[in-house]
DNA sequence: ACTATCACG
DNA sequence: ACGTACGTGATAGTC
C-alpha cells in the first residue's frame, strides 16, 4: 500500500462549518460552532483514510486577495463575521497543541500550498486526499490526487469524492479544463473577472462544445448569442489575465515536506485540556479514558439500596432538606414494576428503590406523602411518572403540577429546535457535564432490557441522572426567568403535561369491525384499478415505486414532464394532476395512490393500535416542534381524512362511549386573527368586527370592487394571499399555490400590503426583530431560535424570514389553545363532569360528553376557548356534537 | 437509513 | 442565476 497524505484546507473548511453548524458557545461566551464543524470533519477524515501523512493549510491573511497582480481591482470577498474571524486563532492553537502540521507562508495563496503539496507527493508515490469546501481544487484532480468536499446536510456530514474521472464525469471536462471553466465565468469571491456576460451555464456550455479557450477564440464566428461573442472578443485580455488567475500554482517553495508531517497522536493531555476549556464534549470519548476520569468524577454518585417503602420514605425526608426538594429518576421495568433513583441535597448519595422488594403501592404512597405535604420533585419526562405519583383526581391542572418541575420541557422552551431531548445533552449543555449517551452504555435495549441484563450498569446510569437532574432544577429555572420564559413553563407547559397525560390515558373507542369494513371495501376498488392501470401501461409494475412508475409514464409512455427530484421523476400529485387532463389514465393512478393510501395508513394503520379497552391511545408529543405545536404519534390521531368525503368517513370508526355523544370545536381562522390583532391592523380588525366573510371583504378591498360584486375567482385569489401571508409570504409560493405568474404574484401581495399597511409594517418588525435576537417570539413569551438567518446561502436565509414571520403566528396559536386545554380540563374537574377531553387537533378540542352533560360541554367549550386569549380580534369558535367523529365535526 | 409521497392543521 | 410557501407523522420503496 503506498503511504498516503492528508491534506486541508484550513480556510475553507472552517468557513464551511461556519456557516454550516448552527451557533454554539461555551460558558465563556466563545464561539465554538466553527471549531467544531472542522474538527468533526477533520477527524472523519482521519478516521476513514487512515493517512501516514496530514497536513493543513492556511492563508496567512485573513481574508486574503487571491493575487498580488489583481489586488487593485475592487474587491468584493465580504468581510469575515465577527463570530468565526475570533475562531481562526483558536483552531490553529487546538491543532498545534493535537500536533498537526499547520502550514502558511507570507504572499501565497493556500490553494498553491495545496497544489504544490499534492503535487509533490504524488510524484513520491504517494495517494492524496485533498480536502476542501471549494470547487477551485477540483482542478487538481488526477489518479492519485482525490478531491473531497464535505457538505453539511441535516444528519451528518456527506462528502463528495473527485478523482479526475469524477470530475469528467460530472461536470465533462477533465481538471485542467475545470480552471479554463473558471476563468471564464469568472469567481467574485477570489476576484477573478472572467468574461462579463458568461455566467456559469455559457462558460459550461462553451467549454465542453470547444475544449479550451483557444479553442474558443479560433471558433469565435460560431458562436450563435451576439452578446456572447462580443464580449468574448472585447474582452480577450481579461479571459487571459483570468486564466492566469485560475490557475493554482504547483510549483512553490515549500516550508515542508509531505513525508516531514507524519500524524500524530491528537489524544494527549494537553489536547484534552483545550477540548475541556472549548466544551467541544462530543469529542471528549475520543481520549483515553485516563484522561477523562478527573471530569467524569464531578457526577459520581454513591448508591444506597433501599429494603423497603419504610426506608424510602426516611431517605426522602433527609435528601429532601429543608427546601423539600429531590430529583427523582423513574423507569418502568417489567409489568408493573419499576425501579426509582432519587437524588436531594446530599448531591453524592442517590437512593435506589425497587418496587419488587419495596412495593409498588407502598412507594406510590410514599411519594404521594411526599408531595401532599409540601414537598417538591424535580423529574425528566413527568408525562409517563405520572401514574405513580397518586394525583387525586380531583385536582385542577395546575394544582397537580404545582409541586412538580420536568426538565425536559425546559430544555425544550430553552431550544425549541433540537428534536429529541436526551438527559445527557442537556446536562452536558446546562451543567457543563460530559455524560455518555444512554445509546453508548446499553446501544438499542430499552430500559426494561438494560435493567435485566446489566443491574448495575443501569443503576449507576439513573443515579447518575438523578443526580444530574437535581442540578439542573435551579439552573434550568433560572434560564427560563432570564428568558422570560418561566410563566409560559409553570402556568402553560407543566399544567398541560398532566392534561395530556389524562387525555392519553382516555384514548378514544374506535372501532375495529369497521376499520376491517373499510379497508375491504377500499381493497375492491384498489384491485379494479391496479388491472386498469396495469393494462394500460401495458405491464404489471408496482404502481407504488415512484422509480417504477416515473419510467412508465416519462420514458414508454413518453408523457411530457421533466425531472425533479433527484433520484429521477417526480410523480407527485400535482405534476400527475397537470397530466390528467390530456391523459385520462393518469387520474386511475391518483386515485390509486387516495386508495392504497386509506387502506394502508388508516384503515388497516389505526387498525393495529386499538387496545383491549377497545380504544386508540395516542402519544400527544409535548417537545417536538419548533413553534409551539404538539405532535401525535402512534398512531397520528391529527391527520385523519378530512377534505375529500372517501377518507373523511374513516371518521365514522370513532365513537364514543356508551351513553355518551361527542363534542367537538374548533377555532375559525385563528392565525388570521392573531395576525391581524399581532400587527394591530385597524383594517383588518375592522374587516372581522364586521362578522363578514373575511376572504371576501379582502378581495373587495385589494382588488377594488363592490363587496357584492366579488367573484369566486377573486374570492379564491384573496383567501390564498391570506394563508400566504400567515405562511410567511412570498411570490413564488403564491404563484404556485394560485397558478398564477410570479409577477402577478408579486402585485397581488403589494395590493395586500397597500390594503393592510399595517401587516406589511408588523411583518418587516418581526423580521427585524428576529435578526437583532436570533428568535421569534409568541404573545406568550414562546421563543423559536432561527439560525438560518445568519446562513451565507440567500435560500436558508429566505427561509430563515418566512419562519420569523410564521413562527409567532402559529406559535401564538399554539399558546392559545393549550391555554384553553386546561382551562376546559379545570372546568371538567371543577364541576365534576363524566365528560372527557379526548384530543387536540391543532385548533381542534374533542371531547367524549356524558349525554346529559352536552349542552353544559359545548357552552364549556365555546367559553374557554374564545377566552382563552383577550386578543382586539375576537376569537370565534364552531361547536357540535354528534354520534361519531364524523357527525361532530 | 433515506427519499418520495400524502394525510392533517 | 438562484429555487420556496409554515408546521407535523406514517408508509412503501430503495439503497
Amino acid at each position: 500500500m503506498a503511504d498516503k497524505l492528508v491534506l486541508i484546507d484550513g480556510h475553507s473548511i472552517l468557513n464551511r462549518a461556519y456557516y454550516g453548524i448552527p451557533d454554539l458557545t461555551n460558558s465563556e461566551g466563545l464561539h465554538t460552532n466553527a471549531i467544531y464543524g472542522f474538527l468533526n470533519i477533520m477527524f472523519m477524515i482521519v478516521d476513514a483514510e487512515k493517512p501516514q501523512y496530514l497536513i493543513v493549510t492556511f492563508d496567512e491573511h485573513a481574508p486574503t486577495f487571491r493575487h498580488e497582480m489583481y489586488a487593485a481591482y475592487k474587491g468584493t470577498r465580504k468581510p469575515m463575521d465577527e463570530e468565526l474571524r475570533q475562531q481562526v486563532p483558536v483552531i490553529r492553537q487546538v491543532l498545534e497543541v493535537m500536533g498537526v502540521k499547520v502550514i502558511s507562508k507570507p504572499g501565497l495563496e493556500a490553494d498553491d500550498l495545496m497544489g504544490t503539496l499534492a503535487k509533490e507527493a504524488e510524484r513520491k508515490g504517494m495517494e492524496v486526499a485533498l480536502v476542501s469546501g471549494d470547487r477551485d481544487l477540483l482542478q487538481i484532480a488526477s489518479d492519485h490526487i482525490k478531491i473531497r468536499i464535505p457538505k453539511t446536510k441535516r444528519n451528518g456530514t456527506e462528502i463528495e469524492d473527485y478523482y479526475a474521472a469524477d470530475v469528467k464525469e460530472k461536470y465533462q471536462l477533465t481538471p485542467l479544463q475545470f480552471i479554463e471553466l473558471k476563468a471564464l465565468m469568472g469567481d467574485t469571491a477570489d476576484n477573478i473577472p472572467g468574461v462579463p456576460k458568461v455566467g456559469e451555464k455559457t462558460a459550461t456550455e462553451l467549454m465542453v462544445t470547444y475544449g479550451s479557450i483557444a479553442s474558443i477564440y479560433e471558433h469565435l464566428e460560431d458562436i450563435k448569442k451576439n452578446a456572447v461573442r462580443e464580449s468574448l472578443r472585447e474582452n480577450k485580455d481579461l479571459a487571459e489575465l483570468s486564466l492566469k488567475l485560475a490557475t493554482i500554482k504547483t510549483d512553490c517553495e515549500l516550508p515542508i515536506h509531505p513525508e516531514e508531517a507524519a500524524i500524530p497522536d491528537f489524544y494527549n493531555a494537553q489536547a484534552y485540556e483545550l477540548f475541556r476549556k472549548l466544551e467541544l464534549k462530543s469529542f471528549y470519548g475520543r481520549f483515553d479514558k485516563d484522561l477523562s476520569v478527573a471530569a467524569e468524577t464531578d457526577i459520581n454518585t454513591e448508591t444506597v439500596f433501599a429494603k423497603d417503602a419504610a426506608d424510602v420514605e426516611s431517605w426522602i425526608a433527609s435528601l429532601a432538606g429543608e427546601e423539600k426538594c429531590i430529583a427523582v429518576r423513574l423507569c418502568p421495568t417489567e409489568g408493573d414494576d419499576f425501579v426509582i433513583a432519587i437524588a436531594g441535597e446530599d448531591k453524592e448519595k442517590i437512593l435506589f428503590a425497587d418496587s419488587k422488594e419495596a412495593g409498588g403501592d407502598a412507594l406510590r404512597a410514599v411519594l404521594k406523602k411526599y408531595t401532599d405535604n409540601g414537598g417538591h420533585i424535580i423529574t425528566y419526562d413527568v408525562k409517563p411518572v405520572y401514574p405513580y405519583l397518586g394525583i387525586d383526581e380531583k385536582k385542577l391542572s395546575k394544582d397537580a403540577t404545582a409541586s412538580l418541575d420536568d426538565m425536559m420541557l425546559a430544555a425544550y422552551l430553552l431550544n425549541p429546535l433540537k428534536g429529541s431531548y436526551p438527559i445527557e445533552e442537556t446536562s452536558n449543555t446546562y451543567l457543563h457535564t460530559m455524560m455518555k449517551g444512554y445509546g453508548e452504555i446499553f446501544g438499542k435495549k430499552t430500559p426494561a432490557e438494560s435493567f435485566s441484563t446489566d443491574r448495575e450498569g443501569f443503576i449507576d446510569r439513573i443515579s447518575k441522572e438523578s443526580a444530574v437532574l437535581y442540578r439542573l432544577g435551579g439552573i434550568l429555572k433560572e434560564e427560563l426567568v432570564s428568558n422570560k420564559m418561566y410563566d409560559l413553563y409553570r402556568d402553560i407547559e407543566m399544567p398541560l403535561s398532566y392534561v395530556l397525560y389524562k387525555m392519553e390515558s382516555e384514548g378514544i373507542k374506535a372501532s375495529a369491525e369497521a376499520l376491517a369494513a373499510y379497508s375491504k371495501d377500499l381493497e375492491t376498488t384498489i384491485d379494479t384499478l391496479e388491472k386498469r392501470i396495469w393494462l394500460e401501461a401495458g405491464q404489471e409494475f408496482n404502481i407504488n415505486s415512484p422509480k417504477q412508475l416515473g419510467v412508465i409514464l416519462f420514458e414508454q409512455m413518453k408523457l411530457p414532464g421533466g425531472k425533479k427530484t433527484k433520484t429521477g421523476y417526480s410523480t407527485a400529485a400535482d405534476v400527475l394532476e397537470k397530466l390528467a387532463a390530456e391523459h385520462p389514465f393518469v387520474n386511475d393512478i391518483l386515485e390509486y395512490r387516495t386508495y392504497t393510501k386509506l387502506k394502508s395508513t388508516y384503515a388497516d394503520g389505526l387498525a393495529q393500535y386499538i387496545k383491549e379497552d377497545g380504544r386508540i391511545h395516542t402519544s400527544f408529543n409535548q417537545t417536538i416542534t419548533a413553534t409551539g405545536r404538539l405532535s401525535s404519534t402512534e398512531p397520528n390521531l391529527q391527520n385523519i381524512p378530512m377534505r375529500y368525503e372517501l377518507g373523511r368517513k374513516i371518521r365514522k370508526v370513532f365513537t364514543p362511549r356508551e351513553g355518551y355523544v361527542f363534542a367537538d370545536a374548533d377555532y375559525s381562522q385563528i392565525e388570521l386573527r392573531i395576525l391581524a390583532s399581532l400587527a394591530g391592523d385597524e383594517g383588518l380588525i375592522e374587516a372581522y368586527r364586521s362578522e363578514e366573510d373575511i376572504h371576501r371583504i379582502t378581495a373587495s378591498k385589494v382588488f377594488g370592487v363592490p363587496f357584492e360584486e366579488v367573484t369566486d375567482l377573486q374570492r379564491r385569489n384573496a383567501k390564498a394571499v391570506n394563508f400566504g401571508i400567515v405562511y410567511g409570504i412570498s411570490s413564488f409560493g403564491l404563484s404556485e399555490g394560485l397558478s398564477i405568474t410570479r409577477k402577478e404574484a408579486a402585485q397581488y401581495i403589494e395590493d395586500y400590503f397597500r390594503t393592510y399597511p399595517a401587516i406589511k409594517e408588523y411583518l418587516d418588525f418581526v423580521k427585524e426583530s428576529a435578526k437583532k435576537t436570533g428568535y421569534s417570539v409568541t404573545a406568550f413569551g414562546r421563543r423559536r431560535p432561527i439560525p438560518e438567518l445568519k446562513a451565507s446561502e440567500f435560500m436558508r436565509r429566505q427561509f430563515g424570514e418566512r419562519v420569523a414571520m410564521n413562527a409567532p403566528i402559529q406559535g401564538t396559536a399554539a399558546d392559545i389553545i393549550k391555554i384553553a386545554m386546561i382551562r376546559v380540563y379545570d372546568r371538567l374537574v371543577k364541576e365534576d363532569m363524566r365528560s372527557r377531553l379526548l384530543l387536540q387537533i391543532h385548533d381542534e378540542l374533542l371531547i367524549e360528553a356524558a349525554e346529559e352533560e352536552k349542552d353544559r360541554v359545548l357552552e364549556i367549550l365555546r367559553e374557554e376557548m374564545q377566552g382563552a386569549a383577550d386578543l382586539p380580534v375576537k376569537l370565534t369558535v364552531d361547536a357540535h356534537t354528534g354520534k361519531d367523529w364524523y357527525e361532530a365535526k
